[in-house]
DNA sequence: ATTGCCGGTGTAAACGTTTACACCACGACC
DNA sequence: GGTCGTGGTGTAAACGTTTACACCGGCAAT
């Protein structure tokens, strides 16, 4: 306003203009009880007028804390990840913690860089979506000692904690769902053959299999990579090796719209023909054609309970270290009975 | 290994340990010439062997730079920023930046909060794709004299700097497309009413109809939100005050998978009875059914070069200010020629 | 009236770097 | 044999905070 604030102003300057010592500036920048309320008042004032902003990584080099975690994901093309990417953020940015976020698609080169990154700058925790890596980083939190919470992807050690979905219900669910429409032969059409999340969809499928006494047939299973592409060829090979399936159910979502648009391609109609499931629940899944019957993840709240983990391992709450939510079925359009 | 490192290793540990001075181990950190092969490798040794990692916040103290850029978005859930983060991210990490992330959700109060992050962690400059929050950053960089560059938003101001898709142009080109097809009836869905690329669409599209002689007619016009709900609405209310449409060309690919499922649920068939023309082909545009015809923008070059822009910036390079991409028609199967 | 406590405040050290400046030894030049 | 670089190195101040500790003055208890 009247005053032209010059660019950096640091507490010394606050600290003049009010005549007080830095010391008691800090003391009300921290609403510290231990100080007088005129003096407060007079503070708050000479802070307004000079327009004052705290200087994080000044503030850091004493208290060692920087507000700041790392988010490792796979990749932010994938829509799952975005949700998870908000969830942590909305929490993040309530508590005034930067996120710092970093895709690493799966390049352990990257990968590297990321952790490297995010040591140098000292973030206060880390948290994990790409479930490929989680395994790397348990060498660098032992010498670190940042916490790290793991999404969809447990695993134990010390300062590890993990959030996620129960992927083998959620399998199971979705290919008991197929079994009680009365599909015998169904397909199933792989993730990253590494992802925990991949193996655990794939045992609850098989779980659900053996529990109906259906025979397990492993040229039932195609390769995905998790994207469209993958689901479209993965649904290819299946067309072909084994024209007698009436249902797939797919890693996730984007793999189911690759494999309707083979079908479509390949003229069976979905579901008359071929029933098609999904996983995650994304947006577009109630738009595609037909609207994707799907099993929901709460991909959202996956990211948001990360980081209020991460938050309370700060303040040194011990929180639980394994969390666990559980799927839920959405039925749209894109699976019927089986005809018999 | 041998030695086992004790958690915070600093400059001074390596110094005593290397039998040197603090800033002959910052000089060899730095690859300063003025250093003796010897030494240098004595130092290099002692760095190795006690796992130093630099500490940035303490390094920003001095220097003044954080190696930090905050990236602000309307919603990451729109894969259309996905790709942008992404661009924004690789050169990023490629030269040892990080990005904090924010999507604002268009929500002023969030906007402001962010703001205010960026500035207390003194980030070395701001990306902005939220188109709607541009004019509110001008005064936060006027006093911290932060370098900012805007996404699909171009404005002018010192310190701003521009990156964006020449949206009326592929306003143009799609509308101009259409009509080629022989339509003449030539539906808009709106994105967000205040957003710049909103407009300038609708500018092409306009240009497009007057150019080859047809008239405007503000009914043909529709609201849209830039996501498929919208879409979906802004199409049936098409539906019904204009059923002579013949086309209808959609502010974004997630308006455009709305209108594709409105038009389902009415029974009319794409792109036999109405042609659907969507706007930034992102990756399910090619999965839609039918696949959609669509203008492209290269999505990760935005963010790709507004983060090259920023460390042009930096580094003192007088970068150019306002930078545009040409879009492009990618022909698919939703538009079909005009029945007579 | 002395003592003790305590609310309120200031002093100064510490955090981990970078970097201007001073210094030293040594060889080259005159 | 001085003088002058000059390559290599160290010293110490600075960056903007927080916080342990000391200090002071006044009030209550004795």
């Amino acid at each position: 306003m009247s005053r032209e604030a010059k660019v950096p102003v640091t507490i010394v300057d606050v600290a003049r203009k009010a005549g007080v010592s830095t010391a008691t500036v800090s003391r009300v920048l921290h609403k510290s009880p231990k100080v007088d309320a005129t003096t407060r008042a007079r503070v708050q004032e000479a802070l307004e007028e000079l327009g004052y902003s705290p200087n994080i990584p000044a503030r850091s080099l004493v208290t060692k804390r920087t507000r700041t975690v790392g988010l490792v994901i796979t990749t932010i093309a994938d829509p799952f990840f975005a949700d998870i990417v908000r969830g942590v953020e909305d929490v993040a940015i309530e508590n005034d913690y930067g996120v710092i976020l970093c895709d690493s698609n799966a390049d352990p080169e990257r990968e590297m860089a990321t952790i490297r990154l995010f040591q140098e700058k000292r973030v206060d925790g880390i948290i994990v979506a790409s479930s490929r890596v989680g395994d790397l980083y348990l060498g660098l939190l032992e010498k670190t000692k940042v916490p790290v919470v793991l999404v969809n992807n447990e695993k134990t050690g010390a300062y590890v904690y993990s959030i996620g979905t129960d992927d083998v219900a959620g399998g199971e669910m979705a290919t008991e769902y197929l079994i009680r429409l009365g599909h015998r032969r169904i397909g199933y059409i792989a993730g990253l053959a590494d992802a925990k999340s991949n193996h655990d969809r794939l045992t609850g499928y098989r779980q659900a299999l053996r529990k109906h006494g259906l025979p397990f047939d492993s040229s039932f299973l195609a390769p995905g990579n998790a994207r469209p592409d993958g689901g479209l060829s993965g649904m290819n090979q299946l067309l072909t090796n084994c024209p007698s399936l009436t249902a797939v159910f797919c890693y996730n979502d984007l793999t189911a719209i690759g494999a309707l648009k083979a079908l479509r391609i390949a003229g069976k109609s979905v579901p008359d023909l071929v029933s098609v499931m999904g996983y995650d629940d994304l947006l577009f899944a109630a738009y595609s054609e037909p609207p994707l019957t799907t099993i929901e993840q709460r991909k959202y709240d996956l990211g948001a309970i990360a980081m209020r983990m991460l938050l309370d391992l700060q303040s040194g709450v011990e929180s639980v270290s394994n969390n666990v939510l559980e799927p839920r079925l959405v039925i749209r359009e894109s699976c019927s009975p089986a005809k018999s």
